[in-house]
DNA sequence: TCCATTTCTTACCTTTGGGTGTGTATGGCA
DNA sequence: TGCCATACACACCCAAAGGTAAGAAATGGA
């Protein structure tokens, strides 16, 4: 509390601020592809997606037992909507031998490889920057 | 149902997988360090931090109240939410000017901005592959 | 006869995410 | 006097995410 508060007419700042704000964005990208985009990556961007996605580019075509085992914390209910969205999303294939007990196995669409190189930067940050992260964590925590 | 289905040890495919599964991946990165990753991932990928570090990316240095009218759909709770695990995570800081009423400004800090560029393949992707997905997910639907 | 095997589905229950609504501090201003 | 603005915190509540566990289906082999 080393700062007085200071009278908000003084600022100029906060003026500039708000005639700043009253100003709508004036040539936003096309707000409904934002929608879809922001959607799209919401549905895209959730943890185990991520994962099954990393582990079909690096491992190749699996099967279900398999994913399941190597996956570590995923639940056979959460691994099989998983698959089944991805599927959907034209990311994975899944095929069916009809055989006794079921042979299904996964693999990644052409859709589904480019994804993955679309996250590759992504998981080069976090192994890269992991430390630094842990850290400024340690900071925050303990300061506060 | 076209094929009637086959015996189970017919299939060397089948013992042939089992042997493969029996065979642990052999020089699997350090487990250690999956974990942690696919942890960080975890929690950075969640759909309000993208849109957050995206917003604070290209508009810079923005206050509460602006990212909240800008990010459509976000609450002030999670708002305030995301915004302190950012600053937590070392993504962004937190600037606290003493007037009245308070101002308080947010912008990314150099690694929110390399998480942000990681972050940008996906972005491009998801805006190229809009469509090809929309039409998966229809025909899946359609079909099934 | 009964079991093992694999990939699911369904039902049930707990945990979490996230919305709403209210309170707070402060000093101009009507 | 009383209300406004700003950036929250906190409490309450509902809905959705996700875990657990059971069952189904088919058939060769003990």
């Amino acid at each position: 509390m080393e700062n007085p508060l200071k009278s908000r007419f003084e600022t100029d700042e906060i003026l500039a601020a708000q005639a700043y704000l009253a100003a709508e964005p004036p040539a936003d990208i096309d707000p409904r592809i934002e929608r879809l985009v922001n959607d799209l990556i919401g549905r895209i961007a959730d943890k185990w997606t991520l994962l099954v996605l990393e582990l079909l580019e690096e491992k190749g075509t699996q099967r279900f037992t398999q994913i399941a085992r190597q996956v570590d914390g995923i639940s056979q209910k959460m691994l099989t909507q998983t698959l089944r969205q991805m599927e959907r999303d034209g990311l994975a294939t899944r095929t069916v031998h009809p055989v006794v007990p079921p042979h299904v196995d996964y693999a990644l669409t052409p859709l589904g490889n480019s994804l993955s190189a679309a996250f590759c930067g992504v998981w080069i940050w976090a192994e890269k920057h992991l430390d630094t992260v842990e850290q400024a964590r340690h900071r925050f925590d303990t300061r506060a």
